[in-house]
DNA sequence: CTGAAAGCGCTTACAG
DNA sequence: CTGAAAGCGCTTACAG
């Protein structure tokens, strides 16, 4: 007797939607009939199948989305976080790209939000996007960007499964046992081959330019020592003052490089920018890469291949760790109680231009 | 008698959801109160919605978002679609934080997408991703990277809202009459204002560096011819061999450029990459930026201030060109019927260190 | 102001 | 194999 709720909204949605029961008039079948050759589930006999599809095809019905997803408690769509980023950096972008393949693969979605928050925050006062406010909306959430403890234990009170890119993660030990899932590379090993390759091309004399209160920089560090040591060989850690930005850390670092009593004739950078600007700031002071000195970095990031020449670096495979942090998602959507795991994945030395090989044997035959 | 549809999913779900029909039972009121409390709707009693919300805040209760939609006829999603671009550069990655910050600001959500797909495609044989394939995901979509007239084709066979960031479409003559929404910045302009800055600064041979094939580049040439010729000076168009590429285009635009009989002593690069090589190519010829030549760009990408010195180059405003597609976008969702616009932004011109000023009065006061 | 009921567009046991 | 019906978690006229 009442008007159907639909009713008032004719005069905007022109093409008034077919729904299910169109379909299953036109066909002259029973909707639960529809909604078995759509989910191509159990037995429905070839010619009912036949005629249901094309009644399909000539009402040019589609099912709506949102009906399903409440009977399926599944929205299978996720949400990408980005935190504490002023904005979307390569690094990430591709990071973003990876979980976006896999998803979509699947035929799950992937939503953007960003979050700004203060590690100093109480977890229940972090003020979340809207995304994570509403009930049902995504399955369940992958974090990147710096993430700091009061985010794990906000995001963990409100049952949110999660995934979070671990290099970032700021503030919490990571002893063995995993208080959740996480997908990351090997800062450490990176940056360990880095430095054994330089010292096998002849270097001795290689410091490593770094901000060390990052996490992941300490860690790059620590590879960087475990190579100088297990060579006999004496780290040297350049800080700079006050730098405004990583770009600006390594022109900083430039100076105390060359005013060094035994100048270094290598350096292990940080990461890709702290090169850059290590790169720019030799070169000012007349010094040639790599004829002066050598340089590795760390990312693989787009500045890598701006340089001339262009830098030897440290790949990291933003793209896998993506698709890994989507891939362990979906396992922790269908299985809620496994235990949780942690995924590292591998670096590559990527070998350009900016690495001299010191050692005798090749000075012999660049003289032949 | 039935099971609930719900019971099959209690063994994984463990703090089963509470729904509208609890809370109603706690408060001792019936749904409809609820709803109503929820929506802030109507009238409800002081005390009535005082009671309610305290069952909700004692339940935990959050409202399911899909079952709400489903009634709402609006997801309050929309989707960002990437096109032909073999990954999310900083450029479009600032475009999708512009339609993410305004989006969420009025509680939408963004969805990523990628497509790829040839120009040559006939409209309904291009393969839409997942999100788009789906009825009642999304409200609209907003169209970025590469977009022809076959997307564009598509997209309106499917009746689905768009608007289309409007700078990258190809093969389609923008007549004054709009067929589609689309938001764009002043190509035209840019380059009309960074050239006449030039002249302003007494350079006369100025040279115009970029593949004149892309039509957002032909639009930059077209401003530069404009101030050549209301300065009555003559325009060159320098086009590279088989670029790999924006930056190889910049690199091999510096040999044809040095080889000229009247030699230029400014460039008008097409984008940021194209001056970064011309910088790069340059300096390895032993030439100065800009004591020897000037040079501007176009976009204020990063790699601008990765120059050096900095570059002088033509800012694009990329997350307001993101809010406005949003803008739009939802504007067009509350207006079905409404007549389609454009809208250009301005660019704006952002002087740093890449142009030597060339003008007597300025010679003569360096002397002084 | 508010409860009971119809409805949104689907899915899925149930009973042939 | 398939129709009729109950149900998902909500919203909203309807009738007090």
């Amino acid at each position: 007797m009442r008007k159907p709720i639909e009713a008032r909204f004719r005069v905007e949605v022109v093409p008034k939607q077919k729904t299910i029961r169109d379909v299953a008039r036109a066909a002259g079948v029973g909707i639960g009939t529809i909604s078995r050759v759509l989910n191509s589930s159990s037995q429905v006999s070839r010619e009912t199948r036949a005629r249901v599809l094309e009644a399909i095809r000539r009402l040019g019905f589609r099912p709506n989305a949102q009906a399903r997803r409440i009977l399926k408690r599944r929205s299978e769509i996720v949400c990408f976080l980005l935190s504490n980023r002023d904005f979307l950096h390569p690094f990430h972008a591709r990071i973003l790209q990876g979980v976006e393949s896999y998803a979509s693969s699947l035929k799950h979605h992937v939503l953007f939000a960003v979050l700004h928050y203060s590690p100093r925050t109480p977890p229940e006062k972090i003020d979340l996007p809207p995304v994570l406010q509403e009930h049902g909306l995504i399955d369940g959430v992958i974090l990147a960007g710096t993430i700091y403890p009061n985010l794990l234990r906000r995001i963990e009170a409100i049952d949110m499964p999660f995934v979070a890119f671990s290099n970032n993660v700021v503030g919490i030990d990571g002893d063995g046992k995993y208080l959740y899932d996480q997908v990351g590379f090997d800062d450490f090993n990176g940056s360990l081959q880095a430095t054994r390759y330089l010292i096998k091309q002849g270097h001795r004399l290689i410091d490593f330019a770094g901000d060390i209160s990052f996490p992941w920089i300490q860690r790059r560090f620590d590879g960087y020592r475990q190579a100088m040591r297990e060579n006999k060989l004496n780290p040297v850690s350049i800080m700079a003052q006050n730098p405004d930005g990583f770009v600006d850390f390594g022109q900083k670092s430039a100076g105390r490089i060359l005013t060094q009593a035994a100048r270094a004739t290598a350096v292990v950078a940080g990461n890709d920018e702290i090169a850059y600007g290590l790169w720019r700031s030799l070169q000012r002071h007349g010094m040639k890469v790599p004829d002066d000195i050598s340089l590795v970095g760390f990312d693989d990031r787009e500045e890598a291949v701006l340089m001339d020449p262009q830098l030897s670096t440290v790949r990291v495979h933003k793209e896998e760790i993506g698709e890994t942090c989507m891939k362990m998602l979906l396992e922790r959507l269908h299985h809620p109680r496994m235990t949780f795991s942690q995924r590292i994945l591998p670096t590559e030395l990527v070998i350009r231009g900016t690495v001299r090989n010191l050692s005798e044997r090749h000075a012999a035959s660049r003289i032949l």
